[in-house]
DNA sequence: AAAGAAGCCAACCGCCTTTAG
DNA sequence: TCTAAAGGCGGTTGGCTTCTT
C-alpha cells in the first residue's frame, strides 16, 4: 500500500506545515469541525491530503495540547504505562491530557530510554539490565513446559515475560494454578513498600503503590490473612480480547507484568488443571474452575459504557451465579488513579517509584468500590485501575481457594 | 570558528482496522 | 457479504538544532 489513495489525485504538499497553512486548516476546523479528513484539504483550500491535516491537527494544531516540556511526573507515568501497554503510544497518550501519541512516542526513543538504560533497567522489558542479560528474560514461549499445569506445586504462576502488551496467541503465556485455604500471591519483584520480604494484602494496599511493585522487587502476599483486600492494576488487554468473551493468560500476563503465583501448602490434592486451561474458557472443573465473562467492550467503553464484564476465578464451582456475578466487574474510573485495596486512606503508605527521584503521581489509592467481592470471603479481588481511563479489572478467587 | 556527531521532533510511510456503500 | 475508502496506529525518516571536539 503506497500513499494515501487521496494523495495520488494531485500534486499535494509534502513537508512541514507553512503558517498559512496551519491557519488555513485550524480556521476550517474551528467553524465546521474536521469531519471526513478527506474532505477537509479541499474545503480548507490546502494542497494536502486529509491524512496529513489529520495529522497536523492532532500533533499540532489542536486547541488542547499541552506545550512544553514533560514533567518529571508525566515521565514516570509515561514509564509505568509503558511496562504495561508497550509501545502502544496512542493508548499511552490517552493517560496524559494534552499530550499526544507522536509526542510521547518520540520522547520515549530520545530520552527515556536512555534515562531507564542509565539506572541499569532495561527499556524493553523494565526489569533491571543485569537480569535481561543474564538470560532470565526468556520468553516462557519458547520453552515447552511452561505449557504444563503444575498439578505439583498447585499454584497459579504466571511467569516472567517482558512487558509487552500483546502477544500473539502462539507466544501467548500459560496459566498454571493451584488452590488451597492457605493462598499467597506472590507479586515477584513486588514493591519495598512490604515489609521485608513478605507481607499481607493490607500492608501493600494504599496510594502510593504504583506500578513497579508489581514490576519491580519481590513480596510473599499472605492473603488468607485478610480476604478483604483486594489489587487494583491495569489490564492491557484488548477490546477484542473481552468481545472474544475470555481473558486469556496473556492478558493476565499483561496484567501480572512478571510474576504472580497462587500457591497452596495445605490442599495438595486440588487439581489445577482447571486453570491450566483457561483460555478456553472453562467453568467447571472437578477440583475447581477459572471464568471468564464480557459483555462489554474494555477499551471501547472507556467512556462510561462498561457494564458487566467479569472475570472468575472460582477453585469451588458451586459459588453462587450471583455471588460470580458480583465479584468480578469493569467500571470505569476516569481520572482515577491507581488502585489497591480498600483500604482506608489514612492507612495507605507510601513508596517510591525506581524509575522516579521523586515520588511519582500515579499511586494508589483507597479503593472503596471494590465491595463485591465481599460476599464470597475467603477471597481476594484482583481490580485494575487505570490512572485516568483504563477500568478496573476485577480477578475474584473462590470463596474456598 | 568549523565540522562532524548527536539529539530532537515533525511528518511521512505502510500496514491494519473500521466503516460505508 | 464483499470491497474500497477512510481512519488510526506505530515505525521510520529527514531536516533542523545543539553539542562536542
Amino acid at each position: 500500500m503506497g500513499r494515501h489513495s487521496c494523495c495520488y489525485k494531485q500534486k499535494l504538499r509534502k513537508g512541514l506545515w507553512s503558517p498559512e497553512e496551519d491557519e488555513k486548516l485550524l480556521d476550517y476546523i474551528t467553524r465546521h469541525g474536521h469531519g471526513c479528513w478527506s474532505s477537509v484539504p479541499k474545503l480548507a483550500g490546502l494542497q494536502r491530503c486529509g491524512k496529513s491535516c489529520r495529522l497536523r491537527w492532532i500533533n499540532y494544531l489542536r486547541p488542547d495540547l499541552k506545550r512544553g516540556a514533560f514533567s518529571q511526573q508525566e515521565e514516570n507515568m509515561i514509564i509505568e504505562l509503558h511496562a504495561v501497554l508497550g509501545n502502544r503510544w496512542s493508548q499511552i497518550a490517552a493517560q496524559l491530557p494534552g499530550r499526544t501519541d507522536n509526542e510521547i512516542k518520540n520522547l520515549w526513543n530520545s530520552c527515556l530510554k536512555k534515562k531507564l538504560r542509565q539506572r541499569s533497567i532495561d527499556p524493553n522489558t523494565h526489569k533491571p539490565l543485569s537480569e535481561v542479560e543474564n538470560g532470565k528474560d526468556i520468553p516462557p514461549s519458547t520453552d515447552k513446559s511452561n505449557q504444563k499445569a503444575s498439578l505439583g506445586s498447585h499454584e497459579v504462576s504466571l511467569v516472567d515475560q517482558p512487558a509487552k502488551a500483546l502477544l500473539p496467541s502462539s507466544e501467548r503465556y500459560p496459566l498454571e494454578v493451584s488452590t488451597s485455604s492457605t493462598q499467597k500471591l506472590f507479586l515477584d519483584r513486588f514493591g519495598a513498600t512490604c515489609h521485608g520480604n513478605s507481607c499481607k494484602p493490607s500492608d501493600v494496599v494504599g496510594p502510593y503503590f504504583s506500578f513497579q511493585h508489581l514490576n519491580y522487587g519481590t513480596t510473599n502476599m499472605d492473603l488468607s490473612a485478610n480476604s478483604n483486600d483486594s489489587l487494583c492494576f491495569i489490564p492491557p488487554c484488548t477490546s477484542s480480547d473481552l468481545n472474544n468473551s475470555t481473558i486469556t493468560s496473556s492478558m493476565l500476563h499483561s496484567i501480572f507484568p512478571t510474576h504472580v503465583k497462587i500457591q497452596s501448602n495445605d490442599n495438595p490434592s486440588i487439581s489445577s488443571d482447571a486453570v491450566q486451561n483457561w483460555e478456553s474458557n472453562n467453568t467447571n472443573k472437578s477440583n475447581g474452575s477459572m471464568q471468564f465473562q464480557s459483555s462489554t467492550n474494555f477499551l471501547d467503553n472507556t467512556w462510561g459504557m462498561v457494564e458487566s464484564t467479569k472475570v472468575n476465578i472460582n477453585k469451588d464451582a458451586q459459588v453462587p451465579l450471583q455471588a460470580e456475578q458480583e465479584d468480578l466487574k469493569w467500571s470505569e474510573y476516569l481520572n482515577t488513579p491507581f488502585i489497591l485495596g480498600n483500604t482506608p486512606q489514612n492507612q495507605i503508605q507510601t513508596s517510591q517509584s525506581i524509575y522516579s527521584e521523586v515520588k511519582p503521581d500515579t499511586e494508589f489509592i483507597t479503593d472503596e468500590s471494590c465491595t463485591s467481592w465481599h460476599h464470597q470471603p475467603p477471597a481476594f479481588q484482583l481490580s485494575d485501575i487505570n490512572s485516568n481511563v483504563l477500568q478496573r479489572f476485577s480477578v475474584t478467587f473462590g470463596q474456598t481457594l
